[in-house]
DNA sequence: CATAATGTACGAAACGGTTAGCATAATAGG
DNA sequence: CCTATTATGCTAACCGTTTCGTACATTATG
């Protein structure tokens, strides 16, 4: 449903506000219902603007998913690289990023199910996305220091970076991505606040268990 | 299309054959692209039968995926339950436990997508499979018994098994569910078979350093 | 012949995408 | 200062295809 301009506002309205209302609800969809899934004609009708403009902004589809994928990813990772937790002890720098990756899945499933999506399309959109590369060695060198520190401090073993990252990562992830059959399955209820704070001790148990000396 | 009947077979085709061979195709095809993303014309293509067969057995879409889905967790809830580490000590009962699951996730990614695919539709399919729900319990129970094996010897702290087959089942289906983003984010091909091998070791460190006292 | 199994062809709706054109704002020429 | 021109943001209606599902006819077998 297209606004209707008013007298008192009878201008064009805002590009960048119609652009990223549409990447809003787009990823709403899109995390809901997949690329398959989610209908354009919904998407639109959700939008304070028109199918019309998707096609505008876009160009199609494929695009706006692929719009929708970097917006996401360029989220969390500005968020991984906007905490420095390097000052701090090593065992501390790690417990802070872990707990920092927990809460950044838990708040954010929309990124986890586009996550999800991806990796069902064999992972066919995310290579297009600029600079994300550059982001994601940062991530890991990040991680790389505070393991050198440990290390250095006589505190933790040398793992590897990227299979700490992948460790934490999967932990992360997998409480937010297999909600729904695990409750099926189990009985839990992983988006319970209770059950959450419980887990997210947990995972940071873990890891630490298998870092450390 | 369908197959042609020889002279030898002249007979109609087998009904169980036929369903099952549907199933398989179905499985791949939705494990794929998704329920949404999965053509019914598609799926009865690649079929030995057709498309008429398919409503003909299943009676729909939703109702195909559904007997889809069925299919793999019965596969692999049975398989959990053949493998009988309980007359091992508790470490290595466990060990052989963690070891078995990896090895059955990345044997069946198609199980892993399904469940993907599951999750992302709420778990809207899942909660009406029969039965599952206790051959989930046993699951649980086989856990406990090494859990509590292990506490007996002193070998193990006392964790819950729930909690524990979560994080199993966390570091071993990120494995193949993240795959194709994590190639892509971090260069790192989790198909190879060394590079899996190595995991595998990784992931029983991970669960062992975190249970054992 | 009755019944289970199957092939063919088609309908209706959904869906991605496009065509045609309008309104406003900015800008340039007289 | 005033008009002509152009670019931008936008709407509404429409189009061709895909896709799920079905109606109807037919075949094989007990």
């Amino acid at each position: 449903m297209a606004k209707a301009r008013t007298a008192a506002e009878s201008r064009p309205n805002d590009p960048d506000e119609t652009r990223s209302n549409i990447l809003e609800v787009a990823a709403r969809e899109f995390a809901d219902k997949g690329l398959a899934g989610a209908r354009i004609d919904e998407i639109a009708e959700k939008t304070n603007s028109s199918k019309r403009m998707i096609y505008y902004y876009f160009g199609g589809k494929d695009e706006l998913y692929r719009a929708v994928l970097e917006r996401s990813y360029s989220s969390i990772r500005a968020r991984e690289a906007e905490a420095d937790f390097e000052s701090l002890p090593a065992d501390q720098a790690l417990r802070a990023q872990i707990e920092h990756s927990f809460d950044y899945h838990v708040q954010h499933p929309e990124f986890v199910r586009l996550v999800m999506n991806e990796n069902i399309h064999h992972g066919a959109h995310i290579g297009h996305i600029e600079g994300l590369k550059d982001r994601n060695r940062s991530v890991i060198a990040s991680l790389k220091a505070i393991i050198d520190k440990g290390v250095a401090a006589g505190q933790f073993r040398p793992v590897d970076p990227v299979d700490l990252h992948m460790s934490i990562s999967a932990l992360c992830f997998y409480n937010v991505s297999n909600r729904y059959t695990f409750a099926s399955n189990f009985g839990v209820d992983m988006g319970a606040a209770d059950t959450q704070a419980r887990r997210r001790a947990q995972v940071v148990d873990i890891i630490l268990a298998w870092v450390m000396n």
